[in-house]
DNA sequence: TCGGATTACGTGCACCGTAATGATC
DNA sequence: GATCATTACGGTGCACGTAATCCGA
């Protein structure tokens, strides 16, 4: 039986060129390296190496060991990778979400009901939560377009405003369409999921001032005079007073999520979809 | 880095059920097993096994490992076999024919002109031949049908007889076809490559009865009634005074053989080419 | 003289086996 | 009591590092 080490140091030989180098590189002794190598020779019983008095090399055979051992580590590593990988998904319970809002929402609820589960939580688009549901990289995702398949609930919904200044000419509107925003600057958080998509796509020639840091946007929010994007999610607490928040006509400016898991899930997430939390309810 | 040891006494266990049956089947203490399996859980970071007081089983996670592990195994077993394939080949220039006389004729010269290889000699049928020369499973091959590709000569050309009692109806004849043979008993020895072939496709209603060997198949033949095949390359010394020798008038009855190597061996061969043992230049 | 491979030598750890213990049928 | 897993303990082989040697650019 030939050891993983043994196939490691030889593959490191291959790629260094020399003892040393690749003795440098394993962080072991060169005198170290010497000896694997005979010792690999031995328990192939064929000779790998061409031996000059101050060089080693390999010859063809040992090129070829070389490539086969590649094979091997690469194979061991990814033992070790699904291995790991697998365990991890059977206690972790992953969610991907379109917006951040269902997130928000359901990642405590998540933990309320599998306590002994790690709850992971991204935020993607549409199309790459789906692929994910199938793929197994989430168990569940919530989208914002309705399900054709898999088990699927209705998880709240959300309705775009906007936040102006008194004294920005939007503010005259009582309301707006995305057509009104044609070109107007708008400083706008950037972890907002598929709303910068929509915001994007459907204002004519956009203008958004990109703001990595929700509490830095916050902060220029409140004190510019930029109009920014606002949800009912929000309305309640957040309402700054000091500005107008007016709504979108546009029907695309509301939406509605859906939680949803694969079919042989359905039962192990009941719980979830029998007990969402309250504002995916109204 | 998870050693190949470990993953051979996982996928033991794996195959066992038991740590007791497993240690049996590797020839190590139950003891030692109970820590290696340990140790791949730690080295993996993950749990494997479900561990009742008196029963361990793998988990789904263990199972997991354990097909992987028989991957790596495979891949580490390949590896072997591979370079010591290799290996072999350089060292080795392996002949097949697809008869036995060509082979008597050309491994003793191979032996003069190749010293330091070792020189292994097959009977097999063409296709098998031209498939091994294509992959490399043979460098030399003695075909009886014109190459029509890579570097070849004739190397020799053989005459089928029969060879029959005296008292036998068929010593009758001067000359005899296939079909004078027919249902005739012949006994027949069996490693005669390509002529085993002809005569039970020839003959109509072949009826040979084999014998496998060389020693007894000579025996017999001088002590019996029954006639045997015979050819012209042991006309001179091995013919028995007791027996007739007849020709067999069909064309496929003598035979041409051709002696092939790849071309990009051709130079390699040359000295075998331009210094044919007698036999094949008659 | 330096860089690289090999040989010589001593050491420590890792894996092993034996024996004992615990647990279940 | 038999079987199976685990723990405890002591031994040993083996892979390692340090040091020394040899060789070639």
């Amino acid at each position: 039986m030939i050891e993983i080490y043994l196939l490691k140091q030889l593959t490191s030989f291959a790629k260094c060129g020399t003892l040393s180098a690749a003795a440098e590189e394993l962080h072991i002794s060169q005198p170290a390296l010497t000896r694997s190598m005979k010792k690999i020779e031995e328990e192939l019983g064929v000779i790998l190496f061409e031996r000059q008095k101050n060089r080693l090399s390999l010859n063809q055979t040992g090129k070829l060991a070389a490539e086969h051992a590649l094979r091997v580590l690469e194979q061991s590593g990814d033992l070790i990778d699904k291995v790991r990988a697998y365990d991890r998904s059977l206690h972790t319970i992953a969610l991907g979400c379109c917006a951040p809002v269902p997130s928000y929402e359901l990642t405590p609820r998540l933990q309320q009901l599998f306590g002994d589960m790690t709850i992971s939580s991204d935020i993607r688009s549409d199309n790459y939560l789906w692929y994910g549901l199938e793929s197994g990289t989430y168990q569940l995702i919530v989208t914002h377009e309705l399900p054709t398949k898999e088990t699927y609930t209705v998880c709240g919904h959300e309705k775009l405003f906007i936040s102006v200044p008194p004294a920005h000419p939007l503010a005259a509107f009582e309301s707006v369409s995305f057509e009104d925003l044609a070109g107007v600057p708008f400083l706008q958080y950037s972890q907002v999921g598929f709303w910068f998509d929509l915001v994007t796509q459907k204002i004519p020639n956009p203008h958004l001032l990109m703001q990595d840091n929700r509490d830095t946007f916050l902060e220029i929010a409140n004190n510019s005079a930029l109009p920014t994007f606002f949800t009912d999610y929000f309305s309640q607490d957040k309402r700054s007073l000091t500005r107008k928040i007016i709504p979108i006509r546009n029907p695309e400016a509301e939406v509605t999520y859906y939680l949803v898991c694969k079919k042989k899930d359905s039962q192990r997430f009941k719980p979830l979809f029998n007990h969402l939390p309250e504002w995916c309810l109204k």
